[in-house]
DNA sequence: ATTATTGTATTAAGTGCATAATACAGCAAT
DNA sequence: ATTGCTGTATTATGCACTTAATACAATAAT
């Protein structure tokens, strides 16, 4: 028996959408998760079908998105027991700079693409930045 | 008679990849040729049949890109005589601003998931045009 | 008037992603 | 030893995007 309100509350906080590939997506998170600390390095996981089911997923689809997470490096599997989070710190770090690094150059690219210089970006940057508090 | 050089010059800068869908890719394009002026308002574009041509897709995929286009008021049909970019220069601003708008939205959301302060987004993103000219 | 070019529509096929429904093997807990 | 949970594999179905091969209607050019 459980409680009324103890059915499913950690639900879809996946906000998964339909344009791109679930299972990039789940990686996606997966990774913020790790490289903010919200996962820890040596972690164990939830298991493939709870995660599926957390996420209003097949658990294929979670499947997948983990073994290509497990082809990075980020995490690795106890064959009958689990899956845990890497404990290399290292190249949790790194992949948190090239996450940022990523960021940043995909930023100046677009917006170079659209006619604005370096010294420009910077700018709308500041202003946007102003904007929020004001 | 072409000679040897005249074949297909203007061939593929679309660089068109198989992660996202086709005519949304085309579709972007498209848009920032308009908003930097690469296409004047009233200009002419290719027909269907050429554009798809040139970027070695199928004719309906250009169609499609050019459907949505069309759909935002961006572009405009002669019927039988060929597309043109549309002459509402107010509109053309305003996707621009838009654009630029979105990319920084997006920007600033995808570091601070990567635990970033703004200042400290600002920060990186002066280091990172520094280290380009140096 | 004829011809070529335009946008547009239709049908069939192939591919990748996701789902559903199972099933199996191996280890942990009991 | 049995039971339950783990990752993993398989088969079938459906959907969206893309391609291919046509075809048609309407206009511009000749």
């Amino acid at each position: 028996m459980e409680s009324t309100q103890n059915k499913k509350p950690t639900a879809d906080k996946w906000h998964l959408t339909s344009d791109r590939p679930v299972f990039i997506q789940i990686m996606e998170k997966l990774k913020l998760d790790i490289v903010t600390g919200k996962y820890l390095p040596g972690d164990k996981l939830p298991s493939v079908r709870d995660l599926a089911n957390e996420a209003s997923v097949n658990p294929n689809t979670m499947q997948r998105a983990f073994s290509e997470l497990e082809r990075e490096g980020l995490v690795y599997t106890q064959r009958t027991n689990g899956r845990f989070i890497t404990e290399d710190t290292d190249l949790i770090d790194l992949l948190k700079q090239k996450m940022a690094f990523d960021s940043i150059s995909q930023f100046l690219k677009s917006m170079r693409q659209l006619g604005f210089s370096g010294e420009e970006t910077l700018q709308l940057l500041k202003e946007a930045l102003k904007e929020e508090t004001a």
